[in-house]
DNA sequence: CTTATAAGTTTAATAATATTAAACTATTAT
DNA sequence: ATAATAGTTTAATATTATTAAACTTATAAG
């Protein structure tokens, strides 16, 4: 079950990540954009106010993002920010050798997050503008890197509902999903030919933590073409991307004892 | 009218700040805490995650502040920090005069938020555990500065529920705080004489913007003794926080130009 | 300055939702 | 192996959020 004031309240926060919200939004732009009734609206942001997530101008009557909203970036930078600043270096380094672009993913229960990425440098670049899809660990390298070495019980956890077809190549029968999975562990290394983004081929590398367990994964995405015209170009990836999720591995052997907890 | 769903999550997320939440918290201790059954909890917070602002590790199965609420805090820095960053060393001056603890002050919407605080440096020292109350704008220096020189329109929101009683000196009548805030208009600061916490004496200065408008204020608390005894200490509290306060009034000259919307 | 229009707020009735207990599953400890 | 604890799911029902309509306030037009 789901909770729709709650599920209506986190959309109308998002509305104010997503729009410039530094000029305050008005009821009507939250209606309007939302869908929402203005009378239930205007009840939900007063919950919301009084709570101090948003505020309400006494003057112009436009809601503006709450101070308090601060405090959480701040007590969460405290965990993550210093390995995606170990890990940059080393995404830097896949992007100079090759100019493809790069990304750093992790998980967050069973959502497939982004955690920092470098654009292609080349004329022709893939675009990424949606790549913080929710389900999408079935589709993309970065995704089946980190499932394939996971516990049968998370992998179970995170396939439990209905895998979405993004491409006409994307996988979405479990058990042939499973054998991808198998070869990827053996091969060690993800790919994705064009499962998630037409013409975008992608290959993933695990990153395992203090405990052996996948916590990250590197990709790195380049146009379809230029994989099956140069047969060496997709060694020169691999190598590169492999290279680079060694090297942030030992972050974990070097700053955290066993039984760590890490939140990405 | 209020949600009370909507209530719920947030004192949940409220709850993710003040407790250390970094090695997850469970279900069971939610509900401990905040007095809920754990099936609502259980249905709150799988909506919660489905949105990305918890997630629910797949083992511990304990729930954790998710990444996206880093984001909140990036959105917000951009339009604030800067004010606070300039206002410090003014800050730090009237600490370094008085040794007493300062509070940089400013207001969303009807709520008085600290923005800034350094603590005194004395060994008798006041104790500002409880200074972000919610309801403080008649009873504090920082409240009453800005209240003092805001449209009868804004007043009369901030005022329009009751005035909680904090010690016996409260002001708790709209009339007699009236005269209060005149007063306080014509001698060009404000005082909080144990109004809000027994034995402490504030004194306030407003911080007017770029449009002539209260946008925050400093106040510095001392006890009450050093008052009484000593005449000429309040003169010199004064002084030190009405120089910080008019060079602080400089910034919005500087930086905004007119109709520039800023949000603390 | 008056009237019209639009945006925001409040209310109370009702439709819809969130809550509940109970049954169930999974995990951990004994 | 069993008990105990924590978490999950379900479906009935009691409570709550939603709605439309009336009302207030602010803004624009005449």
């Amino acid at each position: 079950m789901s909770v729709k004031s709650i599920s209506k309240t986190m959309d109308t926060l998002d509305y104010f990540l997503e729009s410039d919200s530094s000029k305050g939004i008005s009821l009507k732009e939250i209606c309007d954009h939302l869908g929402f009734k203005k009378s239930a609206a205007h009840h939900m942001l007063a919950t919301i106010c009084d709570k101090g997530y948003l505020y309400q101008d006494l003057k112009s009557k436009k809601y503006f993002l709450g101070s308090k909203l601060k405090k959480f970036g701040e007590v969460i930078d405290l965990n993550a920010n210093s390995f995606i600043n170990f890990a940059d270096p080393f995404l830097k380094k896949i992007n100079d050798a090759t100019g493809e672009a790069v990304h750093l993913a992790s998980f967050e229960g069973t959502k497939l997050i982004t955690l920092s990425m470098l654009e292609s440098t080349h004329p022709v670049r893939v675009d990424h503008g949606f790549l913080n899809k929710d389900n999408a660990f079935h589709a993309t390298a970065s995704g089946k890197a980190m499932l394939a070495y996971m516990s049968d019980a998370s992998q179970k956890k995170i396939l439990k509902n209905k895998l979405e077809k993004f491409t006409s190549f994307t996988i979405t029968n479990v058990k042939q999903l499973s054998e991808e999975l198998k070869k990827i562990k053996k091969n060690g290394f993800s790919t994705d030919d064009e499962e998630f983004q037409p013409g975008v081929f992608c290959v993933g590398y695990p990153i395992f933590d203090n405990e052996n367990k996948p916590f990250a994964s590197i990709s790195c995405s380049s146009p379809k073409f230029k994989i099956t015209s140069d047969k060496k170009y997709l060694d020169k990836i691999k190598n590169s991307v492999k290279f680079s999720a060694l090297e942030i591995g030992k972050y974990f052997k070097k700053t955290r004892k066993k039984g760590d907890k890490h939140a990405a």
